[in-house]
DNA sequence: TATTGACTTATTGTATACAAAGACAGTAAA
DNA sequence: TTTACTGTCTTTGTATACAATAAGTCAATA
């Protein structure tokens, strides 16, 4: 794995907690690789913000329930609008696509053991639901905006706050969703897209102050 | 100036043509630098999309007529909502901010002799007051996200193809969009921005045609 | 004890050298 | 004329060395 994909999935899977400064010689033993390739992923993992300046380098950002809330405001109006466009634009393949997904969303949900393992592979199939909605959008510079929003440590965390019945509600608006856009319906589409997200919003903002997860987040100035 | 800016307002501004390839040599001459600034700021591009791979290397990406209207539809999303979110959250200063940038923007459409400075003055003056919209409704990650996608050469351009009339209408709509700040109407705000960036999109693609600029821009597959 | 200052050390910023791998040109064969 | 091949050459990928500077340390002074 390269060093860009390295560092990016550390923070994401938690490995680089939010403010560990990354030392460019460190990085660079841990990967064998001399420090060039490792400064150029610290350059565009700083071009989509997950890094930060810290002390002449940089560290992992953390981010605030502030942070919390305007991504998921931003996400929820881009992705919303995603699922609208999804209704108009979406092929038969992209309808085949969102239907595996969801099936495959469904048995991981059942099979789950709630262990870190598990919990990935939800995050994999549900990312995969998501992704194919903004995908039958089909507006690239859409898609590329949204994947910089998603990629936050949080998204992944938030799933091991899911109850089943949750996790079981989540999985009827993505058929909801489905259908909507199968129907052609973007309004429809567009609402429970927003409404999913909010749901999801709102359960990370509530967890928030956990104190098992609160050192993760730094507090709001 | 630093490579990355100075790579960034070269493609703005056209010195660097869409497709034209970016040697590391050759900027590393042209700046007196060595490959390794060059390489880091190259990277930051590419990270936002403004380069593209090409021949084991990177060039200018070019627009396509169909990256042109995602582009737009996408901005014009993200700052109308911006636009509704300043009505609500808007300050005292923001006001005043928004207000100078009119009175700027009205002077240089006035005084304008429409020769490459007096565009990039007029240029200027209408993205401070976009600037300041976007900055009034208060959510930091929707000002970094409308930030990379507002940066299209195509923008600093388009100015080129305004009449007088539409540069009076364009300021005539920026006093709407100030007045339903002002007055904390969220919808007015938000409608009266959707519409005047599909105007500028409308402009845009009215002229994708012209000769004297059709070779800046690849046809559609 | 807190604060300032000089000193030491660690880490980044930059340049350069070498290795690796496409791109290109020229040639030969179909 | 086109295609395929081969060797050369340009340009990138990586490592490393050195310079610059910020950070940390410790002692002296208020």
């Amino acid at each position: 794995m390269d060093a860009y994909n390295y560092i990016k999935e550390a923070i994401i899977l938690g490995k680089f907690e939010p403010g560990m400064r990354l030392g460019e010689e460190t990085l660079a033993k841990e990967l064998n690789l001399s420090r060039t390739p490792i400064r150029e992923a610290i350059k565009q993992l700083e071009a989509e913000g997950l890094v930060v300046p810290l002390k002449r380098g940089v560290g992992v950002r953390h981010f605030t329930k502030e942070d919390i809330r305007e991504i998921y405001d931003l996400r929820s109006l881009l992705e919303s609008y995603a699922a609208g466009q999804a209704a108009i634009n979406r092929t038969e393949a992209d309808l085949i696509e969102l239907e595996t997904a969801n099936q495959l969303y469904e048995k991981e949900i059942f099979d789950t053991h709630r262990d870190p393992n598990s919990i990935r592979n939800i995050v994999r199939v549900n990312s995969r639901f998501h992704d194919t909605v903004v995908s039958a959008a089909k507006n690239k510079h859409l898609y590329f905006h949204i994947s910089k929003v998603v990629v936050v440590p949080m998204v992944f965390r938030s799933f091991y706050w899911y109850t089943d019945f949750q996790l079981q509600q989540s999985l009827e608006v993505h058929k909801i969703i489905f259908e909507a856009i199968k129907n052609k319906e973007p309004e429809r589409a567009r609402i429970a897209m927003h409404e999913h997200i909010f749901q999801g919003r709102d359960n990370v903002l509530k967890h928030l102050d956990d104190s098992t997860i609160s050192h993760l987040f730094k507090e709001e100035a």
